[in-house]
DNA sequence: GCATTTTCGTCACCTGGGTGACACACATGT
DNA sequence: ACATGTGTGTCACCCAGGTGACGAAAATGC
């Protein structure tokens, strides 16, 4: 396991010292969307699965996790819950252990800090990766709806009549961040503006993201 | 800037000691996939874009960065290569630095320690994330065939016939794996058959690689 | 301020892949 | 051993969205 390569005899030993084994059988849940994410896991022996349920109620298979790995990262993350379902693909020992412990025993730093390092940095990745994995299976409308939000809330200014994007965007700088053709997203952006989900200031975009929302959501 | 908020003020000095202040000017590029990774950029002001080309020359914009956040953070993983394009949506001004010094500065910590920490667990996110931002944009028969590899890396078994996945795998869990429905998963799991890229052995899947990686590169 | 490049809006056309449906082949538990 | 559930193979149908094409409108360079 290259996650302990490094690791001196000692550390090895106490960090062993804080496993816990556990056995799962087949289709049991290890965890579920949601729950808190404190521990983290290593499996030993079988297959893991990670998976995502969309609100619209489809499953998608984000990863399998064969012996060896570590899993159920998001617990180096302060405060984060899980992203992912996890459960048994086949019958499987499974060990547990604080994110607290790992981090400690093995870099001998506090884990908050640890913590605050990972939040500012790689915690963007796990963002990126959970809009992709969410886009799969969405139409584009829903694609751009959601590129919108986002872009509104990094890159929006309040404002009487929405939240003004400031940034140049042309169509197909769209089209490349929700993965459709240019054509498509004039259309697309089009419609939008007649649901007047969104105003059009030269080439800068007015969004309401209330009523994109409301998109999103309500008609899963 | 969140990533900073736990440092002392003798931390921050140190750090920002280290940063070098750049200028780029819009459409520049900071660094392009395949440089190798090394050091970390934080955003001062303006718009970085960060993007991705495929082999087939679409081009995929996997992020937009605004002002106070880190990027490049490929730096802080062992030997990485960056796996974006990085360029200046708009005038910017960056700083730069050495992943060693803002984590050796922060925790603390040998960097390479930390650094094999990082690879142990988090890694693998970026994995996912790369997967998924390629995936953008393939049809059906090519994304089933990356995830083939992909599942005979992790799960194959070298054989006389070729690589056997030992796994149970129904067409279903392929399905939600790649993003598909099942039907068309049953349809192009057939042709692949029929091409002899895949052998079935009752439920179980014997795939040639070889000819796998073909088809996903050759083709266009 | 004019010429050239980019971007936008909108077609018409075509196709990959989703959906529903159904028959058959397997596993499974009891 | 039988019955029931779960996975597989294959249709026919339909539609979201890709592609190419072209003119109008904006932006940009010189």
């Amino acid at each position: 396991m290259k996650t302990f390569a490094r690791a001196s005899d000692r550390q090895l030993h106490a960090i062993l010292s804080e496993i816990t084994l556990e056995r799962f059988e087949r289709r049991t849940t290890l965890f579920r969307q949601g729950d808190p994410s404190d521990s983290l896991y290593v499996l030993v022996s079988g297959v893991i699965k990670l998976s995502l349920r969309t609100p619209e109620g489809e499953d998608i298979l984000v990863s399998l996790i064969s012996p060896g790995e570590l899993f159920g990262i998001t617990s180096l993350l302060p405060g984060m819950q899980r992203p992912f379902r996890s459960e048994a693909f086949s019958d499987c020992w499974v060990g547990r252990l604080s994110a607290e412990a790992l981090v400690s025993t093995l870099l001998g730093v506090p884990f908050a800090d640890f913590s605050a390092l990972m939040d500012g940095t790689v915690s963007r990745w796990f963002g990126l990766l959970q809009r992709y994995a969410h886009f799969q299976g969405l139409d584009l409308q829903h694609r751009l709806a959601f590129a919108l939000l986002e872009l509104a809330q990094k890159f929006g200014v309040q404002e009487a009549r929405g939240t003004l994007l400031i940034l140049q965007l042309t169509h197909e700088d769209l089209a490349d961040l929700v993965g459709a053709s240019r054509q498509k997203v004039t259309e697309h952006l089009r419609t939008l503006e007649r649901k007047s989900l969104l105003q059009r200031e030269g080439r800068r975009l007015i969004v309401s993201p209330k009523g994109l929302r409301d998109l999103v959501q309500i008609e899963h």
